[in-house]
DNA sequence: CTGTTTTATCCACAAATCG
DNA sequence: CGATTTGTGGATAAAACAG
């Protein structure tokens, strides 16, 4: 297990830094994935191991800092996994020899983030995600889709700061994933703990939430669980849609909330849907949630979306400059990447960074070949009302039947197909999907996928069918969002 | 048309999995 | 732990089929 290190030699540490490095590439590419991996941590080397410190290099100064706010926290676990001892990693920018950077006007520092400081984390309640310094409202974007939801949080954050009652509670903020409302809502605690000496904030996901929640009940300290929640001025939950159809975890959150609403704390929830399209919720908890305000963010527009990429290139260019993203680039990802912020930036992050290691101008060539993948992988979410009305199309049949009690072979035969897609294309389950047919059996719906598997095994006809009322699915009649043209053509 | 076979459906219940 | 999901086997009645 420990490998000690006698720091009498250069020789063995040489050598344990070596071992150290490739165990920790390997954990670091399997935890944070091959493609994050490649692009940032590919050519990352260490340039000194202590016991205590580790130091490594960054090729470019660009890097050195992405790699530092992004995986620093990362990093450092994984190291201490590998070895304990290991207190602090840092990251520096030493340039390889044959590449030349030489912007050498000034390679700022750039105050390494404090960590959060501690009267800040205080009262950041117990569990609470910590809040993305990136993340506040002086970075966020706004747009025509997005600017009442961003007044409103505004709003709310300075009643808390001014410990006001809200005037309605709770907020409710719903969007597509990626379209900034976990921005939103990390920018409103930002916003408290910063202007206010006092006011104690819990921002949780549904999630963790829910799993904190039966943990305590598992070991009986309900009641501790109970008194975090209590003494918070700001609850914010993120992701609500997660405790849909989780009954009793529902119970449990709907009481800490009527709670917090009646002593006049304010609340914000975020949803990928509205509350009354999350179903599985029950209609008290649905009613009290209406009445407060409901607000959604829309999608981008793509001066929106380039707007967030203007802002992007040019803080970017304030540290580095030299690194030149034309025009054309610009409108090019901002037509393609339309569904979710958190791509675009990444997109753009990767653009900007390779432009930083080539020192070249980003051609639009170079761009469309570096996110191919990105803009192929328009991963498309499908409900199941969806497949049903696609394949009722398909086989002509309409759409009452798929969930009427007629067994033709004509209506039966499309019935299953779909039940059979969309146990496949959606991570419902037998019973969910049963319910959605006219509220049939889960052991029905087995039945039909046993069915279609079976016939599309001994069907060539029948299995191209169903590849193809697949295909369509994905590539998807666009009922809402994405346009893969962006700006002009027909 | 009638008698038979096939099968889509529901039910009761058990085992496995999840949060 | 409790709830939910996945399975099993069996019963029934609606379609499909054979004559």
């Amino acid at each position: 297990m420990d490998k000690m290190v006698s720091t009498d030699f250069g020789g063995p540490e040489e050598h344990i830094s070596q071992e150290v490095w490739s165990q920790l590439r390997s954990m670091l590419q399997t935890e944070l994935g091959e493609k994050k991996f490649q692009i940032w941590l590919q050519n990352l080397y260490v340039v000194s191991a202590s016991d205590s410190e580790v130091e490594l290099g960054c090729p470019t100064a660009f890097n050195r800092d992405y790699v530092n706010q992004n995986f620093g926290a990362v990093i450092l676990r994984v190291l201490r996994e590998i070895n304990p001892g290991v207190r602090t990693v840092v990251f520096t920018f030493a340039p390889r020899p044959h590449l030349s950077i030489d912007n050498s006007a000034h390679v700022l520092p750039r105050e390494a983030q404090a960590p959060v400081d501690a009267s800040i984390a205080e009262r950041l309640g117990p569990g609470s995600i910590p809040p993305n310094p990136s993340c506040t409202f002086r970075d966020f974007v706004v747009g025509k889709s997005n600017h009442i939801a961003y007044t409103a949080a505004m709003k709310a954050a300075e009643q808390v700061v001014a410990a006001q009652k809200p005037q309605f509670t709770p907020l409710f903020l719903y969007s597509g994933s990626g379209l900034g409302k976990t921005h939103l809502m990390n920018a409103v605690v930002w916003h408290v703990l910063r202007n206010s000496a006092s006011a104690r904030v819990l921002y949780i996901t549904a999630e963790s939430f829910m799993r904190r929640f039966i943990t305590a009940m598992k070991e009986r300290e309900t009641l501790a669980f109970k008194d975090e929640m209590r003494n918070v001025d700001l609850l914010l939950v993120d992701d609500l849609q997660f405790i849909a159809d989780k009954n009793a975890t529902q119970e449990e959150f709907f009481y800490r909330f009527n709670e917090l609403a009646d002593q006049g704390k304010h609340v914000i929830l975020s949803a990928d849907r509205s509350p009354a399209q999350i179903d599985g919720v029950g209609d008290r908890i649905r009613a009290r949630l209406l009445h407060g305000v409901t607000l959604e963010i829309n999608a981008t527009d793509i001066e929106l979306r380039l707007a967030i990429l203007e802002r992007k290139i040019e803080r970017f260019q304030a540290q580095y400059p030299g690194v030149v993203i034309g025009d054309d680039v610009r409108r090019f990802v901002a037509g393609r990447i339309a569904s979710n912020i958190r791509e675009l930036e990444g997109a753009i992050h990767k653009l900007m960074y390779i432009a930083d290691t080539t020192q070249q101008p980003m051609t639009l060539d170079t761009a469309r070949r570096e996110l191919a993948d990105v803009i192929n992988h328009n991963e498309r979410r499908l409900s199941v009302d969806e497949i049903k009305r696609t394949t009722a199309n398909f086989y002509g049949i309409r759409i009452a039947d798929m969930d009427g009690p007629r067994r033709t072979r004509t209506l039966v035969r499309p019935r299953q197909t779909a039940m059979y897609i969309a146990k496949s294309l959606t991570s419902r389950s037998y019973p969910e999907i049963g319910k959605r047919f006219g509220g049939r059996d889960h052991t029905t719906v087995m039945h039909a996928v046993r069915q279609v598997e079976r016939h599309s095994a001994a069907d060539p006809v029948y299995h191209e069918e169903v590849q193809s009322l697949i295909r369509l699915l994905k590539d998807g009649a666009p009922s809402q969002g994405n346009d893969p043209n962006g700006t002009s053509k027909t």
